[in-house]
DNA sequence: TGCCGTCTGTACGATGGCGCACAATGGGGC
DNA sequence: GCCCCATTGTGCGCCATCGTACAGACGGCA
């Protein structure tokens, strides 16, 4: 799954789910003018392609790998019947959904009321817990797509984080320094989001 | 069920489900500093409390009666127990959750990227469709709370409106005068909402 | 009829983010 | 080792929204 990878765009209907193993899909709205916004992102705490099981086929969002690695993928169809035997894997997806549905509620509330310095520490956080490593390979330019914000804009808010010691980059690689010093700058969205996975999905976090 | 009835309160265990009838009821996320932004809108066509059986139980959000009126309500475990019959219901209740997905989704891009006017009058036709009537019965600073915007703000583009002539309101009562040029106003948002509510529930907007 | 409290209108400086333009830097390819 | 281009840095004017403050206006109630 390499980088900028589409998975599936808005409206198509959708031919299979995927897992993410070591990679991260960024779950995006694009608009009419072309500016776009990250609503919810997956790793391999997740599925990619939710719409599937819950009915709808296809939702109006891009689904676009964010950080390249491997994912399972698996025919709609296959997935569709396992979840219709209504067995503890059901419940698995259903609790997952619901995860989904607060990072997107999260999403819309730090959208309103947050600065991009928060948004980016937040953004920084969740993409972090889905991986494995403190790197991200990851341009400024495409940060600020996902945050639906300039790029000058995230150069700015990521020199400060810089100036302070808690992230070192460059040239599309940022390494997280500091952790805990991230949370703190971080608005609440990031805490409420992750506390609310860890309460859903404690065995997948586990793993 | 009263204006301004709280229905749940972010974190607490849910004890009954809502269908409202010809109410609406606003789910908000309430932040720690007391600000506010509303995630999604439940009429009529949709239940409040998905979260139990979605398998949560609770939600990071607030539940408020936004516009009075009334709604049956189910106690969580009959809903619970119908749920897992797997029947119809429960793909009626999917395809419905899948709905909200989408109403949030759209609510985060919404909030990136369109102004005050637009959002006022995505949020106007949201809510109109979720009543049989033209006339809401919502104070300003109410309304401002829903978008997370400042009351001000909210007089500004609703002047905007009534000068346009596309809606008349005074001291807490709106009446819309012009619904096609409050959607000519209004931003993709409340398009792609109406829509795919649409596509997902056919049967249940017919009603 | 008159009062009072709620609701709406208006003003003003502050500020954060936008759009644009262009400079500086560094890494990979030749 | 050098060049080119992707990436990052910086500056500037503009505008929407914010916070705050206060003035009008309407309507229910005494």
């Amino acid at each position: 799954m390499p980088l900028g990878h589409v998975l599936y765009e808005s409206g198509n209907h959708l031919q299979h789910v995927y897992f993410p193993v070591n990679c991260i899909v960024s779950l995006l709205y694009v608009m009419e003018d072309g500016h776009s916004a990250e609503i919810a992102v997956v790793g391999n705490e997740g599925i990619v392609g939710v719409a599937l099981f819950m009915g709808g086929e296809t939702t109006p969002n891009r689904g676009i790998v964010q950080s390249a690695g491997e994912a399972y993928r698996l025919p709609g169809k296959v997935l569709k019947d396992e979840f219709l035997r209504a067995g503890p894997f059901q419940h698995l997806l259903l609790r997952y959904t619901q995860a989904l549905l607060t990072q997107m509620a999260q999403t819309a509330a730090c959208n309103r009321h947050h600065s991009v310095d928060q948004q980016l520490c937040r953004w920084l956080l969740l993409s972090l817990d889905r991986l494995a490593t403190d790197e991200l390979v990851m341009t400024q330019e495409l940060i600020a797509n996902m945050l639906g914000v300039r790029r000058e804009g995230v150069t700015e808010a990521a020199g400060k984080l810089q100036n302070l010691g808690l992230i070192h980059y460059s040239r599309g690689r940022i390494r997280v320094l500091d952790r805990p010093g991230l949370e703190a700058r971080a608005c609440e969205c990031y805490r409420v989001v992750r506390n609310e996975f860890a309460r859903l999905l404690p065995d997948e976090l586990a793993r």
